[in-house]
DNA sequence: ATGTCGTGGACGCCACGA
């Protein structure tokens, strides 16, 4: 099995995009991000057409996350337990957002995530970002503590930078999110809980990333960041054969500013 | 070979998020 993840940045301006790399990348299940519709507006009818599957959870045009699937999609849920929300004032009630969803794709629970950008250091959405990784490490451990031999798939964007080789230039970055250490620790945190991130050793860096910027030229001069990752239970991540990064599909007009980070399961 | 992009609201620009 083949399994991808991607942030699209709104899937109506990327459609056509996205159905023709699926087409030829023989991907079976593809985890999207930023898919920037509600749940009415996803192009569901096109993907049926080649073959694909999809559950989406869309609330408004911010966010959106969906899992594709030509191998089966079972009990898709949207958010997990525990999922926090957000609004810019910590004193009102948080609003709940769509960055979470999972499906079972062939035997593996398949998860697209959206961790929060974060902003600055000091704004609320900061603060949000690491309660949110905390909360979605409590929901993937007790998910896994209940059944240690389930094959479980955690992929996004995670909006964390986890290495200093994962940015083009650390001494751009101080100060910055991303690369701060509360942050690097909260995703390091998913080890202990017994996902490992799997992408990296197959796409060793440096200078290997998954996102450019769209502003300042960043894709040619190779100013790009590594955030988008896949991390897989035990049983899972013994499958692992290989892994790749398209960044090919970052090029040209039209295109995202993330790349598909793909793996491959025996 | 490329000097941001996408969405929505009230337009033909602005606000917002990234």
């Amino acid at each position: 099995m083949r399994l991808a993840t991607w942030n699209v940045n709104s899937i109506r301006a990327r459609r056509d995009r996205v159905l023709a790399w699926l087409e030829r990348s023989e991907v079976d299940v593809l985890a999207m991000q930023e898919t920037k519709c509600k749940d009415e507006q996803f192009p569901h009818e096109a993907f049926r057409e080649i073959g694909y599957e999809v559950a989406h959870h869309g609330l408004s045009q911010w966010n959106g996350v969906a899992v594709a699937s030509r191998v089966g999609l079972e009990d898709a849920r949207p958010g997990f337990d525990g999922m926090p929300g957000f609004h810019k004032d910590p004193e009102m009630a948080q609003d709940p957002e769509a960055r979470a969803i999972s499906a079972v794709c062939d035997g593996v629970r398949v998860y697209s995530l959206y961790i929060p950008n974060g902003r600055e250091l000091a704004d609320p959405h900061y603060t949000y970002k690491l309660d949110w990784l905390a909360r979605l490490r409590e929901h993937a451990a007790a998910e896994l503590n209940a059944d240690p031999s389930a094959q479980i798939a955690l992929t996004g964007d995670f909006n964390v930078a986890p290495e200093d080789e994962d940015v083009w230039d650390m001494e751009v970055f101080d100060g910055k999110t991303h690369v701060s250490p509360p942050e690097r620790e909260a995703f390091f945190a998913f080890d202990g809980a017994g996902f490992r991130e799997v992408t990296r050793e197959h796409t060793p860096g440096p200078g290997v990333y998954t996102y450019w910027d769209y502003t300042g030229l960043s894709f040619p001069k190779r100013k790009g960041m590594r955030i988008d990752f896949q991390l897989h239970s035990p049983a899972l991540a013994a499958r692992v054969t290989g892994a790749s990064i398209d960044r090919e599909e970052r090029k040209g007009k039209g295109a995202s500013d993330h790349a598909p980070v793909v793996v491959d399961l025996d």
